[in-house]
DNA sequence: GTCTATAAATGGATAGAC
DNA sequence: GTCTATCCATTTATAGAC
């Protein structure tokens, strides 16, 4: 930490603030006191709070942007698909002040609306390459008419399960959280896996409840 | 509007507000320009936005309560499944800003953040009701180790439908809009329907794409 | 109940010394 | 690059007259 650029620990710090205790709750003066600078040389660094999410925004973008248009041709079973949506998910929980706040941000910044609708698209072009991947394969079989309304399903639930956990407000791991969202998204496929695909499916469920047992949570609600 | 109790019309004109500006965005004083008084004859019938906001949710929250737990018993096919998801989504278009902002909203007022927990599981307890009457009907037949999820997956499609459509930004009317996330959810439970529930499912399809002609916008995106 | 006027508080932003 | 000091703008909130 003390050999990073003050502009390097200011992005670093500012992400951890927002991501930890929201970014509408935190001014240019409070990130300052977080690294111990004064508020003019964090003005010095970045024009205030919205040029510090720009630039938080631009890294986002970049690493969704790898994970969303890199190779998922070598996906072809539903273990694939586990491992592939569970890199997604740990990617947008490590910038959550985004998806916290998402509205009032998109309503303050519309230049990252665009841009965030940009990335929305790509996940599901991304989404999409994969359930075609694994119908050709032969892992799958969505009837024509629900293919689409499926595929709009996927990517909300993996652009809004922190929210959903926000109001549930049962702390979980991240680890669990981002198992159990896994779980869901894959239980939309199951209906249209053939009887192995189910039967794989089950390992599954079980592999889901241990993730949460080890982390110290429970499936169910008492 | 003229023959209302001022504390009425401050009520009415701050949701309406709200909902077509974003409540971050308004003042206090701005809602008092709206209603033409002034700041200090606002502040004596809510002491600030605040107590507004509260008040707005204390209708918010009766108003649920009266459809989530009033009688589903009534409901035997996927048609009337749809006409109450309508009637369910109506309601949360009403007071739409509560969605927007949710988490912000969350963060800034707990008291409000456990009564929106209660509501959601009101919502999940009357989708479990009616998917329960379904099935006991024979409409539905869910395996057991894929209901929870369903269920889970039904109420956060019904909690955060509108942030996906404020993100993929295409100005939709309010009844095309709710359309569609009906279609949508009923799409959920399509797999586990007999013959007969999917032959009315296409039927369903077909009022759709009507009800999105109708209002001159299109299902697909050119 | 409603107004005008004004105080108090907060957060955003810059100038100038070091 | 970094600090201190200060200013400006916005928003909240209240006092006191009508």
């Amino acid at each position: 930490m003390y050999d990073m650029k003050t502009k390097t620990r200011i992005l670093k710090t500012s992400r951890a603030l927002f991501n930890e205790a929201g970014e509408a709750e935190q001014t240019a003066v409070d990130i300052a006191n977080e690294l111990e600078i004064s508020p003019g040389n964090l003005y010095y660094h970045f024009k205030g709070k919205d040029a510090i999410i720009e630039a938080l925004f631009d890294e986002f973008e970049e690493e969704m942007r790898l994970i969303l248009t890199g190779s998922q041709g070598n996906i072809a079973s539903l273990e694939d698909v586990w491992v592939y949506i569970y890199i997604l998910l740990e990617e947008i929980y490590d910038f959550r002040f985004f998806y916290y706040n998402l509205g009032a941000l998109l309503d303050r910044y519309p230049g990252l609306a665009r841009r965030f609708r940009a990335i929305i698209e790509d996940k599901k072009a991304a989404i999409t390459g994969l359930i075609d991947t694994l119908e050709t394969g032969g892992a799958l079989d969505i009837p024509e008419n629900l293919k689409e309304a499926l595929i709009l399903q996927i990517v909300s639930t993996a652009t809004f399960w922190l929210s959903l956990y926000q109001i549930e407000d049962r702390p979980l791991e991240p680890a669990s959280l981002i198992h159990r969202t896994v779980y869901h998204i894959l239980t939309l496929l199951v209906p249209y896996t053939d009887e192995a695909g189910f039967a794989n499916f089950e390992k599954f469920t079980d592999y889901y409840h241990e993730a949460l047992a080890e982390t110290g949570a429970r499936a169910h609600p008492s």
